[in-house]
DNA sequence: CCTACCGATCGGTAGG
DNA sequence: CCTACCGATCGGTAGG
């Protein structure tokens, strides 16, 4: 069987989401498709440009769906809401490429690791962003910091990869509830 | 410079929390210690043996602050804030155990690996409990689900070392006030 | 995509 | 803790 460089990507996210970069050798991503490990440098320069395209796709992913989710009409609450229920169906879609961007980013040179911490920064600004508008308006708690609110929203987000399986009982759509009604309600009793 | 067997697993440490278990090499732990990698094996049988040293450290350290924390008086929101509490303390003050406990745990050995994940899971039924007791005595709301929410708060607290600083603005103390309040309050306006 | 390699580095050992 | 190694594996290349 012939592979596409695409097909390369693929199994290279499969690997790096599942050993970590340092823990796949280009002969354990050879097995994978089933060719020889110095076969696969028809299709690429090296081990890193893979690491390098998997993670790119993992924030093109982000990108997309945020932008998507800032479009939303209504207050902050429902733009927040669809940078929620966005941001799990990436992760939940692209496994392999989301878990190597949120794990393997440390093992990318300077260069590239550098343009990946802007873009991370970059998509928690749309979620800190909307959470200052929401103070301002009203609809959220004054007193509330954007900042550590974006991080432990996106904290509890990013972990979904860690435990969620769609196997079990709970649905993607019941989990986007829970996520929501979790960060805008809390759990204490009224 | 002699070292102790403590010294070995303190440098590993370090160079498993910062480069990963797979990104580190007996050879880059000599030079951390100054010595040869080869002289490493006076003290320990393998490099394996310090990945579960490491890891067993952070989970001790979780372990007794949960039975602490269990132990406070009050209800069941005095006890979240306490686990809370002292979850950060152990994040904070273990970093390279607690890194390499919840980031490198994919390469032990099975044997191993089962066990830290029991670990992890009877700590995350300490939360859950606590959870379920409030919602029980009625100090938590009813219709929130024990499970979920314990994955949630464990969600913000793990994420906390890869992003908080000390040198920062935010001090301990009022960040474990504003992930306290965040759990049990939410966002939205009253 | 395979054959046939390369030099470098890996975890680890024997002996002092 | 060092000297002097070991066999295995690493990322990668030349040539077909």
């Amino acid at each position: 069987m012939r592979h596409s460089r695409s097909d390369v990507v693929d199994a290279a996210g499969r690997l790096f989401a599942a050993r970590g970069y340092h823990g796949t050798s280009m002969r354990d991503l050879g097995r994978e498709l089933g060719v020889l490990g110095s076969s696969l440098y028809a299709h690429i320069d090296g081990k890193q440009e893979l690491l390098v395209e998997v993670i790119d796709r993992g924030a093109a992913e982000f990108q997309v769906s945020a932008v998507a989710a800032r479009r939303v009409a209504g207050g902050a609450p429902a733009r927040l809401r669809a940078l929620i229920a966005g941001h799990i169906d990436v992760v939940l879609n692209h496994r392999d490429e989301v878990r190597t961007f949120l794990n393997e980013a440390s093992a990318l040179d300077d260069d590239h690791r550098r343009r990946v911490i802007e873009a991370r920064d970059s998509y928690e600004t749309l979620f800190r962003d909307t959470i200052a508008e929401g103070v301002a308006e009203g609809s959220l708690r004054g007193g509330v910091d954007p900042k550590t609110t974006a991080i432990f929203t996106l904290s509890i987000l990013n972990a979904i990869d860690r435990w969620y399986r769609d196997a079990g009982s709970l649905d993607r759509e019941e989990l986007s509830d829970r996520v929501t009604a979790f960060i805008l309600e809390g759990i204490a009793a009224p």
